[in-house]
DNA sequence: GTATTCAGATACAGGATTGTATCTGAATAA
DNA sequence: TTATTCAGATACAATCCTGTATCTGAATAC
């Protein structure tokens, strides 16, 4: 069947921007050429600046679309999410979700945050996405501390911050010394800091 | 005076390597072309590669250099910090070092860390950098762990992994969200993470 | 003081990238 | 069916970047 023209145009996107993504990974932003882009996805260079205005339109797309998708993750990810599952099992099944492309995961996000480093008017684009996980996250940590049966010793929203830093951060150094960091070093950290804030509120309050 | 020639070879390779990390910061390693590197330093296409091969071998070189200074640094920094001083005092020192250019600072970390992505072979280099820092911070921890009169309720080094990581994450953070991550925020969190780790050990005797 | 060496400048050729302008064939409308 | 519109391809001019080859003047060696 021929595709509407509509359809077609939303196709040629999608394909543009797939591919985009995958080179903005492998090569940077700035190192990836629009006719790189095209081909790969398997159109001309007349195609994409029939489609975007240039380099940085679809850069703004491709944020507001990744960051649409990550809220649907995250969405359906917590709402299967019982009461009774741990939020060490919520970061495992995220973790698990992008292990096999970890790195370019990583390479896309630096990318992309030094993207908004440099420009300043979408930087909200991307700090949505850090809002959803970091609330996300603060659910998750009130209810390891209840089931503890301990409060919050902080104000949880810095509870939050930290173990979501702490993963950017440790993607990181395990990126440089892998051999001091493995699978299971960010639910290590996690588990120990929830260990930890649960006796700093329980010796509180003695 | 006029300079020798190893002088002014060594002037001029430090003028472009200083140059090149302005241009990395503001433009990226592949949005910086040799040719304005070149001219911020003040000098022709022509005198750059008769000091570099080539851009790579520049970026060898300043992972070199910056390791090394930064090694000085912290050497020095904690060599002035008496067994008396805080591990908080340390990182506000540390800190306030780079508040001026924290922007620049962590547009070129995050810069070489992609060139590492990308050059596996150079990792090793941003590596030392990451272990020295992680070392000093181990000390940090076990005196104030000790000042607390707490033993390290897990191992030293996954300790202070986490607070290296939450360095670098919450820079991250502060970048996107701003509201949400104030100069104090780092400190803030870990003596928290100081507090619960020394509650944790101290319920864990009982 | 003269010859030599070398740091850095200048000149040039080849290639890559960009943005636009124009062309073609298929989808829509009449 | 025919006319029109539009997605995508092709062609082109302008710019930028790279790497090398050659030139110049100052520093060293003799």
């Amino acid at each position: 069947m021929r595709l509407s023209r509509e359809q077609s145009r939303e196709e040629t996107r999608r394909k543009l921007l797939a591919s985009a993504s995958e080179l903005f990974a492998e090569r940077g932003v700035n190192g990836a050429s629009i006719e790189q882009i095209a081909e790969r996805a398997g159109y001309s260079r007349g195609a994409f600046y029939g489609n975007f205005d240039g380099k940085h339109e679809l850069v703004v797309e491709l944020l507001t679309r990744r960051t649409e998708r990550e809220r649907e993750e995250i969405i359906e990810l917590c709402g299967q999410a019982t009461s009774s599952a741990h939020l060490t099992d919520l970061l495992r099944a995220w973790h698990r979700d992008r292990a096999e492309h970890r790195e370019g995961w990583l390479a896309l996000r630096l990318e992309l945050l030094l993207y908004a480093l440099r420009n300043p008017e979408i930087r909200p684009l991307l700090a949505e996405r850090e809002l959803l996980a970091r609330e996300a996250i603060t659910d998750g940590v009130r209810r390891e501390l209840a089931r503890r049966e301990a409060r919050p010793p902080a104000d949880p929203n810095l509870l939050s911050m930290i173990i979501h830093a702490l993963e950017d951060g440790l993607l990181v150094q395990g990126l440089l010394t892998p051999d001091d960091v493995g699978d299971h070093t960010t639910l290590d950290a996690v588990t120990l800091l929830l260990d930890s804030w649960a006796a700093l509120d329980t010796l509180g309050r003695t």
